[in-house]
DNA sequence: AACTATTCCAACCGCAACAAA
DNA sequence: ATTTGTTGCGGTTGGAATAGT
């Protein structure tokens, strides 16, 4: 999938990762940890840049990374923070453990959007997509003073676990006193002060607090829920609460980082099915010892275990197994399909095996 | 079956922020 | 204070898969 012809004096591959350079990338950190990616590719024997290598990794070969389809709480509380936070992609993502800012992007950009405006809502503003009159009325700036009942869109059960109630918009927005668009809300976070068990629902504060919590930046900063977005990836991958880097950059823990231990790597996503037929597998998700090497009992992985349950009735099935090991499908790419991949995708298994062993001994 | 349109998503690009030199 | 290198983030795009005709 070369986007462009590109006129790089190196010639560096573009497009489609093939499962030759997924298993040098994962092998590669496998023995030296993630960071300093600039010089991944090198090491690793990859004609890619390091910029891409850090992608493919966040996005695709994290071993808590949970693919497949959108849960309806992810959507409903996509929704909700995307009304809060707009395009803030990777701290809508942090909210949601196993899930890229990349995948959030796409879903709401590919499903959500869509949805909204079959709804009357325009998704840019949460504001209904209205017969001239009425969005007139509402300040641009008070990006969700009009903010329906609608708006909402809860439309899992009342109250689910890691939902909170449906409440009104009013009580939802403007309990919260002023907003100036601005993140400018002083609230608390939750109690216990984290978004534990996804849940910046939290299920015993009245529900204004737990939004005021959610309209903190440092408090969505500092979230401790396992993440795979680009800006949590990496503390959680650590085992690090993201709150002890909350007021700094990734950046010290991402660069030559070589005693991750991702033992606790967003244990408890061990089944997904996929949207429209985008099944992505990947060996490690099977790796029952990543999720066993959950102990620290941090509440990331109790949260991570909570969210997977819900995921249950997710059948293995859905996927595609052949000779033991599953392939990868996805709809953009299909690796692993024929009988040579698939020999690959064994190594890759065993790879992973071994990588998730080694982490769990890190 | 063949063709076209649409959908979806992995990957790329450019820029901002930050740290180190 | 400036430069350089690296990472993080959001927007965009190309193309495979799928749906429709």
């Amino acid at each position: 999938m070369s986007k462009r012809p590109g006129g790089t004096k190196k010639r560096l591959k573009r497009g489609l990762w093939s499962p030759e350079e997924d298993e040098k990338l994962m092998n590669h950190i496998a023995k030296y940890g993630n960071g300093c990616w600039s010089s991944v590719p090198k090491i690793a024997g990859l004609e890619r840049c390091g910029k891409s290598c850090r992608l493919r990794w966040i996005n695709y070969l994290r071993p808590d990374l949970k693919r497949g389809a959108f849960s309806q709480e992810e959507e409903d509380l996509i929704i909700h923070l995307h009304s809060i936070l707009g395009n803030k992609w990777s701290q809508i993502a942090a909210q949601l453990p196993g899930r890229t800012d990349n995948e959030v992007k796409n879903f709401w950009n590919s499903f959500i959007k869509k949805k909204l405006r079959q709804r009357g809502i325009d998704p840019a503003t949460h504001k209904p997509l209205a017969p001239a009159g009425a969005a007139a009325a509402a300040t641009p700036v008070s990006r969700s003073a009009v903010f329906s009942e609608a708006e909402l869109i809860l439309s899992s059960p009342v109250g689910g676990p890691h939902m909170p109630p449906l409440v009104s918009a009013e009580s939802y927005v403007y309990s919260r006193g002023s907003m100036d668009g601005a993140g400018g809300v002083v609230g608390g976070c939750s109690d216990d002060g984290s978004l534990s068990s996804l849940s910046g629902y939290n299920n015993n504060n009245n529900q204004t607090a737990d939004f005021a919590g959610y309209l903190d930046a440092d408090a969505l900063h500092g979230a401790v829920i396992p993440s795979v977005s680009s800006s949590s990836t990496l503390n959680s991958m650590a085992g690090v609460s993201p709150g002890g880097a909350a007021n700094g950059n990734a950046t010290d823990e991402l660069c030559c980082n070589n005693n991750n231990n991702p033992s606790n790597s967003g244990s408890g996503f061990e089944s997904s099915t996929t949207q429209s037929s985008s099944n992505h597998h990947l060996p490690w998700l099977e790796l029952g010892s990543i999720s066993s090497c959950t102990e620290d009992g941090n509440a990331a992985g109790a949260a991570a275990d909570h969210y997977g349950a819900a995921l249950d009735e997710l059948k293995w099935s859905d996927y595609v197994f052949d000779g033991g090991y599953p392939q990868y499908h996805q709809q953009g790419q299909c690796i692993y399909g024929d009988s040579k991949a698939a020999a690959d995708a064994a190594t890759a298994q065993f790879d992973a095996h071994g990588l998730g062993i080694n982490w769990c001994l890190n």
